[in-house]
DNA sequence: CAATCAAACATTTTT
DNA sequence: TGTTTGATTG
């Protein structure tokens, strides 16, 4: 019965899931259960005949929500959740412009690009507009262009008030131009286009209005102007529109996210009051507590409490080391107790807010032979390889793809080079048309055998296409482009790279599409937009470690929040203006709450950044958790646990600094430590000279900045 | 056209 | 400090 799904429902789970009518917001905080209320609400309104599958549309932020949408749904519901649009906004648009691509003004199999993809076009355009890529680097220009499109602005609508804006503006104009041209989307244009075709033509616009009745919305904070835009576009005004997020857990305002949009949201669907879902499922009450505790420093929030009556739990734990290494050891021998007390590996993560941080543990990590696992980094459909295998498939699918011709014209190294390249986009500009086409017609000139040769090549493959299924095609041009035997000739890190090309045939032969007739361009779709999972070895059991942002949705029985330091913690890019230290703290929010069990906040007192030596203060969100719910375990504090520490402490500096940084000064000062000035409060011995009797000190006071003290004049004390 | 060396530069990231 | 990018050289 599909009423067992709704009893075990909290009250206000239970009020969300079976609200009959109108819109709603749902303010889900961490770990208290949004995903199911999510879920369970379509199921109820299908089982309950309020809707037809049909009726439903479901936007998620990643792949994975929406399949693990997907997989909880055709759980409760007997029948398959076919007839429902289920995806992130990306794949929902995408789908919308294949089916209308010819009134969206696109190419039938219309190709995406993905970032690299972008930035090579950029580059490309700014090469042939004969733009300097010093004043205006091309990073720059693509973040420009995707940041206005995220906004729902196009070149025509901007006004800029500088020289530089303007040709900014005018580049992003040249740019989309040329993507018209080719017949190539980027990411933010899946959402535009379908925007603007949406916007303008009315008689579809009613079609969808019509259809979808009710939309649901997940990670609703983390929407930006073109997404709202696009859901209002989609929602008219009938239909209910279900949105669940958590303002303090918006975490990518840096990539045009506006927490503001739950605002408008209850402004613009006459939504009264947000429900609330505090009630964690997740964590011990010590861990909540410091959460809540830490949160309450953030302005502006819409309000919310997360509380537990799972009970208080273990307190909160804190370390702070001499160094990062030491840092990184504590970590490591608490990883291996919590093991021996029976942990599982992988139930244990340690957090950073930064990448490079991850050098550091991995190290410790790895001296100690654990098994440990780092997330982020190149995703399968990323890697060299399998992109200049796709760009083959691409070619085969439309030789007039630029892109992709000039990703493998010499790959293998066939003898095109730069030169002959430039040739050619000098004839395909004169004469307006593709490179392909400039390339087949090119009769003369010196490379020309080379040319004809690669010519030759795409279009015996465009031949073999016809008769060869679609695996087999894609395992045959692997061959046949001389791909495999550029890799199988290539001494080290090929070996990978050929089992990643078997596993792009794998990935080919269990590609199902909706259109048999599109699978090339249905492949290429997927290719682009689902990038694959991280990595494999999921499997193993190994400790986790992951940025900040990267845990978003995770969680974990034990968790290591490592380098609570100013500026790194929150992070010195950060600290300029109020947004960004809110920012900060809610990332730091999403960390704690990762937590089920255990919280152990770490920090050194040195570390080393960008090849330099730091001395940072303790991060002031340290200061924010009240001490009750704490216990420190730093060496100087305690006895039991840290005497297992306590050889770190004056083993690793001796391997480490050999400089001056661990001396004792006259006075008993040391390089590092901790300060008080009754003027200038609280900061950190940078440096020091001593000429005779003179001393003075080079101390970074957080509120004053850095100054030389002469010390025998400046009060200072040991913080 | 490939290999080697120097210089720049180094949040957070999904689609 | 370590990596990635680019420019130069053979």
């Amino acid at each position: 019965m599909f009423s067992d799904h709704l009893a075990g429902l909290n009250p206000e789970q239970l009020r969300a899931v079976t609200l009959a009518q109108g819109s709603a917001l749902v303010l889900a905080g961490a770990g208290s259960g949004k995903t199911r209320v999510l879920t369970t609400r379509i199921a109820w309104l299908i089982a309950g005949q309020r809707a037809m599958a049909a009726n439903i549309l479901a936007v998620t932020f990643t792949n994975k929500a929406a399949r693990e949408m997907h997989t909880r749904l055709s759980v409760m519901l007997p029948i398959n959740p076919r007839g429902m649009w289920i995806g992130t906004f990306h794949g929902l648009s995408n789908r919308f412009l294949r089916t209308h691509w010819r009134d969206a003004g696109l190419p039938q199999t219309f190709a995406i690009l993905d970032m690299q993809d972008q930035l090579a076009a950029i580059k490309r355009l700014m090469k042939s507009l004969q733009v300097s890529d010093e004043k205006f680097p091309p990073r720059q220009v693509q973040a420009f262009i995707n940041s206005h499109k995220d906004q729902g602005l196009r070149a025509e609508a901007l006004k800029p008030h500088d020289a530089f804006n303007a040709k900014l503006t005018e580049l992003y104009a040249a740019y989309d131009a040329q993507c018209r041209r080719e017949g190539v989307v980027d990411f933010a244009e899946l959402l535009l286009r379908s925007y603007e075709l949406l916007s303008s033509n009315e008689a579809l616009r009613e079609h969808y209005r019509a259809r979808f009745s009710h939309i649901l919305v997940d990670e609703f904070q983390d929407t930006n102007k073109l997404q709202y835009a696009w859901l209002t576009l989609f929602a008219g005004p009938h239909a209910s529109v279900f949105a669940v997020g958590d303002d303090d857990q918006s975490i990518y305002a840096f990539r045009g996210a506006e927490v503001g949009n739950m605002r408008r949201l209850m402004a613009d669907f006459q939504v009264a009051e947000p429900i609330k879902l505090e009630q964690n499922y997740r964590s011990c009450g010590n861990i909540l507590d410091a959460a809540n505790a830490l949160i309450q420093h953030n302005d502006g929030r819409l309000g919310k409490n997360l509380w537990t009556d799972a009970g208080a739990g273990e307190p909160v734990r804190l370390y702070r080391g001499w160094t990062d290494g030491n840092e990184a050891e504590f970590i490591v021998d608490e990883v291996r107790a919590l093991r021996r007390d029976g942990h599982a590996l992988a139930n244990m993560a340690v957090l950073y807010r930064s990448n490079a941080q991850s050098r550091v543990l991995e190290h410790a990590l790895f001296q100690a032979g654990l098994p440990y696992r780092v997330y982020g980094g190149l995703r399968f459909f990323e890697r060299q390889e399998i992109k200049h295998a796709l760009a083959y498939l691409r070619l085969v699918a439309s030789p007039e793809d630029d892109n992709a011709l000039l990703r493998v014209i010499n790959v293998p190294a066939r003898g095109i080079g730069a030169r002959t390249v430039e040739n050619l986009q000098t004839a395909s500009r004169e004469r307006g048309v593709s490179l392909w086409q400039a390339a087949c017609g090119q009769g003369g000139g010196r490379s020309a055998a080379s040319l004809g040769k690669f010519v030759l090549l795409i279009e015996q493959l465009r031949q073999d296409a016809l008769r060869l299924s679609f695996a087999q095609l894609v395992s045959h041009l692997i061959d046949f482009s001389g791909l495999r035997a550029m890799y199988q000739s290539d001494k080290d890190g090929g070996e990978e790279r050929l089992e990643n090309l078997d596993e792009l045939i794998s990935a080919a032969v269990s590609f199902a599409p909706e259109d048999p007739a599109q699978i090339i361009a249905e492949f290429l779709a997927h290719a682009s937009l689902e990038a694959g999972e991280h990595q494999a070895g999921a499997g193993e059991d190994a400790f986790q470690l992951m940025t900040v942002h990267a845990a978003k949705g995770l969680e974990f029985d034990c968790v290591f929040v490592s380098g609570l330091e100013e500026g790194l913690f929150p992070h010195e890019n950060a600290l300029n203006d109020r947004h960004g230290i809110e920012e900060e703290r809610r990332l730091m929010y999403v960390a704690i709450t990762r937590a089920r069990q255990r919280l152990y906040l770490t920090q050194a007192q040195q570390r080393m950044l960008h090849g330099q030596t730091r001395y940072p203060l303790p991060s002031r969100f340290m200061d924010e958790i009240p001490p009750a719910l704490t216990k420190n375990l730093s060496e100087s504090m305690t006895a039991g646990l840290s005497s297992r520490h306590a050889p770190a402490t004056t083993r690793a500096p001796a391997a480490r600094s050999s400089g001056p940084a661990r001396q004792e000064l006259p006075g008993g000062w040391r390089i590092g430590q901790s300060v008080a000035h009754p003027k200038f409060g609280v900061g950190v011995i940078l440096n020091a000279e001593a000429l005779g009797e003179e001393l003075r000190l080079y101390v970074n006071f957080a509120e004053h900045g850095a100054k030389w003290l002469d010390m025998r004049f400046a009060k200072l004390t040991p913080a």
